[in-house]
DNA sequence: CATGAATGAGAGTTCATTCAT
DNA sequence: GATGAATGAACTCTCATTCAT
């Protein structure tokens, strides 16, 4: 990376000697960079990931283009950033819908549900993780940042891990099954978000449902009725 | 799209007054058009569907740039061919995984792992899947087309379905079984293919099969093990 | 190199079954080459090397920025074209110096004046080389074509270096002698191109012909007169 | 140029009114400037003139890209101020070549020899004079700039016309010799500094030892010897 | 049918400079 | 004086597509 690009504001950090100037200084850059990645995501989710260019960004916030790399080193800064994002809210929405929920059986079911909601309600954060994991320079996307983003979705997952095993699954067997269960999640959300689910005149919740039962069924050695 | 653009060849279609000359013509033709698309696998398979141009593949196919519009009305449908090809491809595998195999759970067996396996071995064919399912212009995945595709996708996860309807399932469920079926096998591959399932540390293969054993003990009424 | 760079087209150099339809395309594709040369010569002598984009090139040639890389893969493969066309000159005009000259010290003072001359009513030519020499990126102006250039470069100062040993020098002090002129004869014109030489109130065709009495002189064992 | 554009703080040159307040200012506002010439300087050794941005020198020398226009009207200018130290830098060398040499043939050899190896041994200071001598727009380098630059240069070479001319040569002689000893340096420099010289497998120091005997030769009557 | 030059729009990125704070 | 966000134009290069020959 070149040395002489503009490091990018950070979010709000450094507590070295921050006077109220300071303070309203990275405030503004906040707002200002809130406002980029607001554009960022307007434009993605109407026009998608590809066709969304740094032109199309600026003009949707309100910048030129030089001035967005002020705020994002890259293009692909921006979507880091975006990702970045959209696995804390998906972190934050599990996290949630775990509030003061006892019953491990019920802890299983709720995670695993609440990760399965968030991306089919938002099926354009499922294109953001897609389009990062794989059509990416290595440039923008640095090796640490990926290693970032993916600890976590890891995280995301951690509950529902932690669920089954307290249901009584050994730690291998848990994280086997909370692999399983992620592919099953991935899956059914890729087909119901590019309409292949169609074809079989199937709704992905329902199968979404089934296959959770099923899975409670194994953890708690209580037979998963066949139908499903 | 401009009306003047010459349609493109059909591959061996028109029955119209062939004569021994049109049948020569449209053999040469399809030749050509073969040479196009294997230039274009072959580009697409080492530099990946983004970075494939017209150029590059009518570089590799020996033509020029502009002869590849004598055979292709774009890019896109470039692309709809070769994923026709693809899923050609898949269901030869299917069909030949299933030769001669009287044993319905054998059947189940078989043909859901070729499907696998097919796309385990070729990943590239399943990006030109979502190329095509996701990111493409309606102008070169027309509706007749997207349909015909569907529809030799559905054709190779019929035989899985009918053999789970001989096993003894009641036909919703063996619909509903196939598609919770392919949705997995779509999430393992996915998962896969982007690197993901190295953060879990397992293997797609054996997760494949746990889902496979389950879902052949639902259908038989023998209990899958706990253990998957 | 991007391997999808469309190769530019070769000057009129396969003779491998030429028909005269290949030959009149030929033909067009060197005209409009030369076009292209001849409006990136004067842009640069306009402007500057460094001042002069593809844009710029394109508008003179009345081209799109596109249709110039038909021609040349990059902008630096244009200047290593001017340049090679520059160095030809000077390489005619050497030789042409010296038809017909039989006498060695005429020999001398002939090529060494021809190559001082060509530079000193062709400022621009120095330009290049010292822009190709300088400031290029390995990219545009290979290794392979970049010893090509010095190896023209050097042809063009063989005959000088010839009649020295002719003269009888012997050839490690032909050599020795032939670089020195080479560097006088730079420096002069760097000083004189910049306007260095005003400086000192001198010409610099007057400090060259004294030059070229002394090593004349050196060569011929008269002794240069002390005046120079 | 705009003329709200901020002056240029001047290097402690002001005599008007400079109270004890001024001159502390004054003092600070030099060292400022000389952190950011120190700055530049560096960046440029190492990236070259023109990968050299006003964002890294400001970088480099802990300012922000706005202040460095506090002290620079422009970044020419930042390059006239480089050139201009270069300069005195060079005079200080050829200065400190003669302290206590009384020998006029010691003389001529010393100084000439000091401003060579100045050059040879710094050839970034070489490029600086080039960039701007040759390719600055009328803006940063000014008349009176030029004129002023031009001066020092001049002064660098005035040692070694002096013991010309105390050596017996006629003070137009004198400065003919100087001119072309000039030529010569810069022809030796430039050829080894952009690697032209080892198309001849020379030394520039050898040739520039030769020539300067010939110099010599020339200057004292005594016969150069035809060795070179 | 085939050519391949040409188009024209657009991509990401850089940069010297300005100016409100 | 210093900040650093913002400008605005410029840069090289790419690409799917068209069309006269």
């Amino acid at each position: 990376m070149a040395p002489s690009t503009p490091a990018p504001r950070r979010a709000a950090a450094s507590k070295v000697k921050a006077g109220p100037r300071e303070v309203r200084q990275q405030a503004l850059a906040d707002v200002r960079r809130r406002s980029v990645l607001d554009a960022a995501r307007s434009a993605f989710f109407e026009l998608g990931i590809e066709k969304t260019s740094m032109r199309e960004i600026a003009q949707r916030a309100g910048y030129t283009v030089g001035a967005l790399y002020s705020y994002f080193a890259s293009k692909e800064e921006v979507y880091g950033a975006l990702l970045g994002e959209s696995l804390e809210r998906l972190n934050a929405r599990v996290r949630q819908a775990l509030e003061g929920c006892p019953d491990d059986e019920a802890r299983v079911r709720r995670s695993a549900t609440a990760f399965f909601d968030f991306y089919r309600e938002n099926p354009r954060d499922l294109d953001l993780g897609f389009y990062l994991f794989q059509g990416m320079n290595p440039r923008g996307l640095t090796p640490a940042l990926n290693e970032a983003l993916n600890a976590r979705l890891r995280a995301a997952l951690q509950p529902t891990q932690d669920a089954l095993h307290a249901l009584g699954l050994h730690p291998p067997r848990a994280l086997q099954e909370v692999t399983a269960l992620f592919a099953h999640t991935v899956g059914l959300l890729v087909l119901s978000h590019t309409g292949r689910i169609r074809m079989f005149k199937q709704a992905s919740q329902d199968l979404f449902e089934a296959y959770l039962r099923q899975l409670v069924g194994r953890a708690t050695g209580r037979p998963g009725d066949g139908r499903t």
